[in-house]
DNA sequence: TACGTTATCGTCACTGACTGACGTAAACAA
DNA sequence: TTGTTTACGTCAGTCAGTGACGATAACGTA
């Protein structure tokens, strides 16, 4: 038996992390552009065949989306400690938001992440399993909520509209930098509950 | 001078059309698979070759938008003849729901179409650009309606989130028989304005 | 009929993402 | 030392997509 942490592990060693591809992706993406990075530049970088980036990373885009699957589980867990007399819409914007708070060290990263996303085409392209993931999250709460299946019309369209209201928020947020990015959420999402009356 | 009509060209006539590409095309995903399907074969079915292809169609996907885009235009004229006393949701709402009335006869195709685009991932990664042009066109009015810039939060979230409504709608309509395609897109949108409101 | 113009097509060579098969390297365990 | 485990490298291959360039097939004009 052993215990957590840096166990004995068997095989060869890995070369390197899915955190060091990241960091130089990240680097090179911006440096030369996405279209202009080849996965076996990022590869050399690492020391590593642009064989083995695959075996870390299916493709070449999704090494940029590392963070916002973890965002997805973050989400998930959120939504299990809600209060019920919370209305379903504020449960939401509330949820959201709380998952939303970065530390001040790790914004300039997820900015430089969110502005390529939402700038190079290809990134774009990438995006739909990894946005999936996040709606099926708020559908699978608007469905408890409703007691509907979550593939229900009003779940499904909760989740969607959702993380749309989230992503006019997100480009707002990289785009100027005056503002706290929970802050373009929630008034992205009290808008979306409001129906957007004035 | 030339009227209208099939006038005098002047070089090689084409050898097929879009229109050609796309049937075929539509024929071969339905049967064998969007992945499992060649750009060579679907070529080579129209009796062209794959470079010719890609001179129709920037990427092997993009053959199956060609009616939504034009959706996209119809649905920036239909902004423009719009009762400026009708409120703006119910605007869009209207609006939205008069450009989905299609023929009986086009029923079926649209429904392969919007299936394979809903399943395929390899499809869904390429509806970015083209979603991106319809969601515009619902922010351009709203930004009208609000007297702000199309890019402000309130325009952008309500193009995004009217999309995201109507992708719900078509979702339930392929998957579902039962009714037609405008009812699932009024309910959308009507939830959406209501804030989801019970 | 011959020749130039024009629009489209085919061929070829090439880049780069991604995959499967297979052998190798580096760690630990018995 | 030998075996097991895990990760890695190499190689060959498929396929999407691009640029360059020459070939075709229509028309217009002399």
């Amino acid at each position: 038996m052993s215990i957590s942490g840096p166990a004995a592990r068997r095989g060869r060693p890995p070369a390197t992390s899915p955190r060091e591809l990241e960091l130089i992706a990240l680097h090179l993406f911006t440096e030369n552009g996405f279209d202009e990075t080849t996965v076996e530049q990022i590869a050399a970088e690492a020391g590593v065949s642009s064989r083995t980036f695959f075996r870390y990373f299916e493709s070449k885009a999704a090494v940029l989306w590392h963070d916002f699957d973890r965002e997805v589980d973050a989400l998930c867990a959120a939504f299990g400690h809600v209060d019920d007399d919370l209305p379903m819409m504020d449960a939401i914007r509330e949820t959201v938001v709380s998952v939303n708070h970065y530390r001040a060290e790790d914004v300039a990263e997820l900015r430089t992440r969110m502005h390529l996303i939402g700038s190079v085409p290809a990134l774009q392209a990438s995006a739909a399993p990894h946005y999936d993931a996040w709606e099926r999250a708020v559908s699978a709460f608007a469905g408890e909520r409703l007691r509907q299946p979550s593939g229900a019309l009003y779940p499904l369209a909760i989740g969607r509209t959702t993380l749309a209201a989230c992503r006019a928020a997100f480009d707002l947020w990289v785009e100027r930098a005056d503002a706290d990015l929970t802050v373009y959420l929630d008034e992205a999402l009290r808008a979306l509950a409001s129906g957007f009356g004035t």
